[in-house]
DNA sequence: TGCGAAAAAGCACGACCGTTCGTATTATTT
DNA sequence: AAATAATACGAACGGTCGTGCTTTTTCGCA
């Protein structure tokens, strides 16, 4: 029970099986669905013992941001930073993304994309934290792509922030019909428009980023 | 009073005047978070006499789904199909389309972005209203997508399907960086992306949209 | 002007919300 | 083993929610 170390307080333990609970109800309702009662339930705790972990719901809220973006950086970026800069690192990056969202978001439901509707115009501390994270992950998407452009993959002319904003607007609109039009072509539609979006950017005109360079573009944890 | 024709028994009038306070509630806070006590503290009315004119608060958020559908074709798409088939009419589609995301949506918000994220999994006429609308204006761009294409304004291999799923992202992405992110140039940003995705799947590799052009684009109802 | 119908208000209901508080039950330390 | 701190519980609070019922006001028309 001492074993110097690995004692994680009862608390934290519970804690995290709160965050871990919390989420998968907020990725089906938002942050704004979730509420302390039902999420009680689903853990077999008391109302007024799920509060306790966190001062408020808000509180709650923010940490579930956190937690959720923890997971997506463990997920897609540490893997990605792995690769070489250039094209290999922002297509593996596009790819980690990719698999996430086909294997967790678009099945349970994307917190930060629901989260950025529900806190687009109210303010406070959870829409701050929600931009936050936002801007981290568009502005590591966007030095991948500088870089890239550094290495000589991408041209010069191309603007990153440009680049970025179409990249996230693919995300988007996959999230959008896989999972309110339910169609299943459109993951395939998400990586053409990869591909044809890197491909207007690339220094060298001729393909880019060929079929056999995929499979290994994706990095596992 | 009696006019012939303009009589628009009160019932339809405060309907229609409920509808308006509506929107606007619905835009900033969604379709799940409009609730008839503040729309009828908005409107000066009981929550009875709102609620009296909607069988229940489902058929509201159906009604006002309808009435946007309503208004946004009639700035979107009404104006656009008056122009030549191709892409003349592609063109004001988007503009359009930007000019209304422009005006309305990023000031207020958009009941089709948020109540794509709010039904996307939940089940019911709600998100059945969501679904077909939002099918039928996605089919009207692949037509004049399709309609671009048989003109010859674009390529052969041009997938209309593709081509909208992109074109959606864009607006997606807009609304994302200049509600979210309060970005000011993500308007910018988009018609860049679109004059990029168009250009790339035009026909004549030249330059597609000249500037001087674009002024025209966009058709006034 | 008065009458029937339509529209709005008033009121009450059960359910759930986030939150607080006092207390019992565990863990952890002394 | 005793003392203390950490956790969890149950009940309750003031509010708001959507939704029925009943009553009153207002409108439209002869």
């Amino acid at each position: 029970m001492t074993k110097a170390g690995n004692t994680i307080s009862k608390g934290l333990q519970t804690r995290a099986a709160i965050l871990d609970a919390a989420l998968d109800i907020a990725s089906r309702d938002g942050l704004e669905g979730l509420s302390i009662g039902m999420l009680a339930d689903a853990l077999g705790m008391s109302k007024s013992g799920v509060f306790a972990h966190f001062g408020s719901r808000e509180d709650l809220q923010i940490a579930l941001i956190d937690e959720y973006a923890r997971r997506f950086i463990e997920a897609v970026f540490y893997p990605a930073i792995r690769l070489p800069r250039g094209l290999p690192r922002l297509t593996a990056m596009f790819e980690n993304w990719l698999f996430r969202v086909q294997t967790v978001d678009i099945p349970n439901g994307c917190v930060f994309i629901s989260g950025a509707v529900e806190f687009d115009d109210r303010e406070g501390p959870v829409r701050d934290r929600m931009v936050a994270v936002n801007r981290g992950w568009q502005g590591e998407m966007q030095t991948a792509a500088r870089q890239a452009i550094d290495c000589g993959h991408l041209a010069a002319a191309c603007d990153p922030e440009q680049l970025v904003f179409e990249l996230y607007g693919v995300m988007l609109a996959l999230h959008h019909d896989a999972r309110l039009l339910r169609d299943a072509r459109a993951v395939e539609r998400a990586r053409r428009a990869f591909d044809r979006t890197v491909g207007y950017y690339a220094a060298d005109p001729a393909l880019p980023l060929p079929a056999a360079g995929r499979e290994a573009a994706r990095i596992a944890a």
